[in-house]
DNA sequence: TATTGTTATACTCTATAACTATA
DNA sequence: TATAGTTATAGAGTATAACAATA
């Protein structure tokens, strides 16, 4: 009747065991973002000093040139205060610069710094190389194989 | 040289690039967790009046009558003040009881109560038939592969 | 009127430290 | 000495409401 794979009942930390949870993608991405949260912590937060939205930020606006806040915020789902607050906190540091749109003034176009185009460069750098190396049990194609089902998830976002 | 998938480079919401974040597993993720995080929410965080870390505990300690808050801690990886909070809570709603055990005189053993067993079944229930709804998108197999992909990740937690 | 962005504010969730009781 | 669990507390991250400026 029911395709979906429960191959191991336990969870990962092995003492538990997790029968109707291991069948929800919301709880298995909990789990699988324990693993990923450790390994950006120990590569880019404590090294580089950066929470992982305040990364996510450079790293978009540094593919997004002239991004406004209302386009990350609608990115990474959070509120536009938020978005003020953690811009903020990248303009001190001089990761970021902000400059007033000319055609609507009510936009504030951000752009890295080159400060923060190396930061952003270097941490991406040691995450993709940091994960590679603690995903050990899963090949290039299911690693592969696993961005592009999660990509397809996270589509479903506007489709209500 | 690089097989890793990039079919899509914008951002689920449309309005952003991603090039880089789309070959990081935790940025990938978060981005599927906003979609089932909504699920989440709207079939049982709303009806049920219960946070995504209350519903993981009752459907664990309903897979696992008489486990401790330790074991709790450790399988949803959050400290041990939380969860005697978390405990309280659902304590307190009398969907889970607590009985001291006998040969261990510090450790709680925790139980769903009736009451809890029918919540959490009706939760599960109803969460993994609208996460299949929502996820429109992906195949039956296909889920099976996200699903066993991810707790191959998250098997990953003690491997350090 | 609607949108961009900000400030003020409060709430939720979290962890650390310090403690009790058992082992 | 170490572990299970609790209490007290403070910090991080979040959202909502109210506002100013601009479209």
């Amino acid at each position: 009747m029911d395709s979906v794979a429960r191959l191991d009942l336990r969870t990962p930390a092995g003492a538990l065991l997790e029968s109707a949870l291991g069948s929800l993608v919301g709880y298995q991405l909990a789990q699988a973002a324990i693993v990923t949260t450790r390994v950006y912590e120990e590569q880019v937060g404590q090294p580089f000093e950066l929470r992982p939205v305040e990364y996510t930020l450079l790293a978009l606006i540094g593919d997004n040139p002239g991004s406004s806040s209302a386009s990350l915020a609608q990115a990474l789902a959070v509120s536009a205060p938020n978005i003020t607050a953690w811009i903020d906190r990248l303009l001190a540091r001089a990761l970021v610069r902000r400059r007033q749109s000319t055609t609507d003034r009510r936009r504030q176009e951000l752009r890295l710094t080159a400060a923060g185009t190396t930061v952003v460069t270097q941490a991406t750098e040691r995450l993709i190389e940091a994960e590679r190396q603690a995903l050990t049990g899963l090949s290039r194609a299911e690693l592969a194989m696993l961005l592009e089902l999660l990509q397809r998830v996270a589509r479903h976002r506007d489709t209500r």
